[in-house]
DNA sequence: ATCTAAAAGCAACAATGTTGCATTTATGTA
DNA sequence: TACATAAATGCAACATTGTTGCTTTTAGAT
């Protein structure tokens, strides 16, 4: 699971930090999304801010977006790495089980299609599902 | 329009204060979307922790809703008291403009059907919408 | 006009976001 | 392999936001 996480890094010509490693590693393992805090609190050894850094390194490079969420608290989620479509970096469905908390992408669905008044254009679209997952039902 | 934040504040069975009547009308006369921040900038004749339980009562008695957004910072609505949909609390769409930063409520628009895999069971669903808006194209 | 529960104001603290700077480290090159 | 250097880390510090407790003030019922 490193080397995908190395390999990753490095087609993004980041660095090769054990903080970088691990916190991707975290991301690839999980299908979830995450928060600084989760990761500060799986990964001691790292000082907040390096983990502040790397997520905002990763956030820029690509390696992972910012899912909106209503809780003020900002959460992060892996690019489908699979998917080489233009696609995959506009639009993203995200489901939050109001039971366990947890959010989880659902890459493989399409985003429907949204019709916006006149004059406006869209560039990304968001979709934000609120429910019980399976394992809470 | 002080007139109609009375009146939601006394449909909602809250009491009329000051803060609350110029929150309220504040999202009233603006069809925007609006943070702690935004208020507290605006009324600066009240208390931040104020404002910050204002808004929590307006949220909690279905006056507000608060926005999904990757910022980190919680962002609050107005439901649309116009409609009497069950679905007014279930399904909103939401256009950010990446120029202007402004975040509209779009009302007006029907939430696309959208699917889920087996065993997820759907609440709400939150659109949201980037690009650009009619003024800053 | 009075009473009382609710709201506001204030102080305080926790969590998060953010920056500067000194130290350490990854990586290209000799 | 060793070296040089730009980049990343760790630490301190501070700003902003979220949150709670407590005292004072006030809205609304009587």
């Amino acid at each position: 699971m490193s080397e995908a996480s190395i390999a990753i890094l490095k087609f993004h010509n980041l660095r090769i930090t054990d903080c970088r490693v691990h916190v991707v590693k975290h991301f690839l393992e999980g299908n979830g999304v995450y928060s600084q805090r989760d990761l500060e609190n799986k990964y001691r050894q790292y000082d907040r801010v390096t983990i502040y850094r790397t997520l905002n390194n990763l956030l820029q490079a690509g390696v992972l977006h910012r899912i909106p969420n209503e809780s003020g608290m900002a959460t992060y989620g892996l690019f489908d790495q699979s998917s080489t479509s233009k696609h995959r970096f506009d639009n993203h469905i995200h489901f939050k089980c109001n039971r366990c908390g947890q959010i989880e992408c659902l890459d493989d669905r399409e985003v429907p299609q949204v019709s916006v008044p006149k004059g406006y254009s869209v560039e990304r679209v968001n979709l934000i599902i609120d429910g019980t997952c399976p394992s809470c039902t």
